[in-house]
DNA sequence: GACTATAGTGAACTATCATTCCGCTTGTCA
DNA sequence: TGACAAGCGGAATGATAGTTCACTATAGTC
């Protein structure tokens, strides 16, 4: 939980702060769109800026996409959260909503999906305070329904991202006849104990 | 089931076959390796042979890739094919023993797992009529299962290479602490009936 | 309005790889 | 054992894409 910004330095100017959004935007989109190789130039045309101005404002591409990455966490977060606060559903159907609302996210986000695929530690490593929260809530969310009975004893918090990392596979690979919402549900069925009732 | 190749086209030499056992071979190992990055120069290295002779072989390095997915679809068919046979097991028993030999086959081969994951349709076209024989044999031991009512009335053949998909970006991350073998077991639990009994 | 630190620009540079090309080598066969 | 088609080698080529840098523009401040 340790601030790395140093308090003193300048906030930055204001053309800066807009091109740093609009560079951000514009490689979310492209990231969300068809074309699997996007390259700086197009992010830079794309965000109605040089390319100079890219690596102002991030070293290199991996550490745009890391914060790419790292606001993509933070939805999970939001998400986990919003499962923990649900009392009105069971601890199962709080954790099938979350990663349900995560897979969703991550569909449209190719930066991210190519994170969790390629193992990518650069790009993660931006990452890295939300993904430690993100293990934490995770922990909180499966514990709970294990208490409750409601989860096979061999799933683990630590089976989220992995389970994630294989419907990235499937979003990724673009195939017509590939349902990763039912890839989804085919895991989520699997994750049930042994003998739960037909839902 | 057409047969592209001339009848009447000669044979190749005897070191012309020697080395494209070679190229194939040394392709299946850097794959097989550690190294996510295969390329053309290194596969030439290995195999003791000038990038060109490669290029003799090879058109480019997708066909060369095809190659390597095409024998390891008549190894996964071959797999299919001894479930089928498999008088011994139910029919469940026999489509997972098939999942789990195919899923350990592709653990050993990054050229396959990259395929699918890729979507790579040239690389699968070489091995078209393999992946079709794949989906005959899919689709019979899937029925025979359905049949038997051991499987769950929405799993379908086409799910099995969606599901080696997720499987193959899950050993590619090579994450310790990510288990593919665990992986698999969830999603074999998954594609049971409602309320199975434990297993 | 002038000054200057901060920011923006994009052509040029660089690295990485797949692929080609052509002179040389070697199986094969009469 | 010659002839020569088939095969080989690997430096050179070309394409792609990330990154730099010398220069120009401008927001913030007095």
């Amino acid at each position: 939980m340790t601030v790395t910004s140093i308090d003193t330095e300048r906030p930055l100017r204001a053309d800066a702060r807009r091109n740093r959004a609009r560079i951000i935007d514009a490689a979310r989109e492209l990231f969300a769109g068809e074309q699997p190789n996007v390259q700086m130039d197009d992010i830079a045309r794309h965000a109605r800026v040089g390319v100079g101005t890219v690596y102002r404002h991030f070293p290199d591409k991996e550490a745009l996409m890391g914060e790419l990455v790292r606001q993509r966490f933070e939805l999970f977060n939001e998400n986990l959260r919003h499962a923990l606060a649900d009392e009105h559903h069971g601890a199962f159907a709080a954790l099938v909503g979350a990663l349900r609302a995560n897979v969703a996210s991550v569909a449209e986000d190719a930066a991210t999906r190519f994170a969790f695929m390629s193992g990518g530690e650069r790009v993660f490593a931006h990452a890295a305070s939300e993904m430690e929260q993100f293990m934490l809530l995770a922990n909180e969310l499966v514990g709970r329904a294990h208490r409750a009975g409601q989860l096979r004893n061999d799933f683990q918090a630590s089976d989220i991202p992995m389970v994630m990392c294989g419907i990235c596979a499937t979003i990724g690979a673009n195939k017509p006849d590939w349902d990763w919402q039912h890839h989804l549900d085919l895991i989520l069925h699997g994750i049930q104990p042994p003998g739960s009732p037909p839902d």
